[in-house]
DNA sequence: AGAAATTTTTAGGTTTATCTAAAAATAGAT
DNA sequence: ATCTATTTTTAGATAAACCTAAAAATTTCT
């Protein structure tokens, strides 16, 4: 059994050791955590004792494989409640973060499975990041930004880069949703100004300041 | 801000204040949160501080009006998740408690409202108790008299209509008291005369003199 | 390679929530 | 009313998760 600090910790390991570096350091986990390296030093420790992690002192820290299946439940909740939270409860996206921080720790492997059956087995969460199954698994299909997309190529909007209220109002007011399928009709050698169809919603003209934000998939 | 085994501990002190005595003792909430009295005692004494509870060495611990607010809160969010674990999830009533406990910790009081809507605005959790609303108000189950109550319905004994101490002492005879569980077994059209089931204590006769003036809910 | 800068660990301390054992206060019984 | 039993509090410990300050190891720079 992790503690909720426990599970905080795996999961910032988990994250850095993604997106990334063979092995995490220290000081980068002290930052991601908002602690002092000194108390890295002590739950690593504490990490490595439950097998979660491996580690030699002052050579960082690798996640192990069981230390991977556990980060993958907490982050299965945390998705998992984030689309409770927009679908169901009508949160905007960018207000589900601090929440989800929190549900993420409930532990109850039949409610984890039965929220999931409510939503109706959903793949991604608000922000396009995917759901992993029961057992870890989770279709990791690659996301880039629409500004790099070729004419004429119909793709899904999957998530945003940066989220902030503004960018996703103004999304909004131009019906471009998660799971919008557009298809670039045209594109500006010199601004990246781009036409877009949105199926079903007419067309719309997207600034690169729009496009490098939208990420999309195939 | 209250931490979670504050908040356990005010609610279970919330909930032997209303439960009966004026004070609540060390040892009956050393019982109720399987804690020695030793964590009991020093656990009211931060309370106290906090301003939730006021206490006075030897003499037992009342809940403040502040400390009921609190409480009332954490049993709000307790009643709205268990229905929508019940109602949403499809938990049976007795499989939602465990969870709950853990859920009715989260902090967010947006989260609450939007649930509350989301549920409909439930006035009462899967066991039929009532929950509060966002101002810690709660509408008591409705009350009736017992001679209103339909042939073979259980209801429960929770007040008299004008209570005086001959009908207390005549209740007290007929081993009637606050909280009995009581079920009406036969209803003569003619004078109202009921015969009555009392739930461990066999059978008695009333008159309408007397179910007239007892106020039951479900 | 050796000195300087950076990173990481250790040592020792704090707070929260618990414990055991012992002391103090209250309540009950004759 | 006093003595006994019970309840409650205090004193001192422990484990978790953090901290600061200082020591040790590693990395970087010339």
């Amino acid at each position: 059994m992790l503690s909720f600090a426990e599970e905080n910790y795996l999961k910032a390991i988990y994250h850095l050791s993604v997106s990334g570096k063979k092995s995490v350091s220290t000081n980068s986990l002290s930052e991601e955590m908002n602690t002092k390296p000194a108390s890295v030093s002590d739950m690593i420790k504490k990490l490595a004792d439950k097998g979660v992690i491996s580690y030699q002192k002052y050579q960082g820290v690798n996640i192990s494989k069981n230390g991977k299946v556990e980060a993958l439940k907490v982050i299965r909740k945390h998705r998992l409640w984030e689309v409770f939270l927009v679908d169901k409860l009508k949160f905007n996206w960018d207000e589900v973060h601090e929440i989800a921080e929190q549900l993420e720790h409930i532990d109850s492997p039949v409610l984890t499975n039965k929220l999931d059956e409510f939503l109706g087995y959903p793949r991604v969460d608000p922000h396009g990041d995917p759901i992993p199954d029961e057992q870890g698994n989770f279709s990791n299909a690659p996301k880039y930004p629409l500004s790099e997309v070729a004419l004429q190529k119909q793709v899904i909007i999957v998530g945003v880069e940066n989220s902030n209220s503004e960018f996703l109002k103004h999304l909004d007011k131009l019906n471009i949703s998660l799971g919008s399928k557009v298809l670039v009709s045209d594109k500006n050698e010199f601004d990246g100004l781009m036409k877009v169809e949105i199926s079903g919603n007419g067309e719309v003209h997207l600034s690169s300041k729009v496009t490098d934000n939208l990420l999309v998939t195939e």
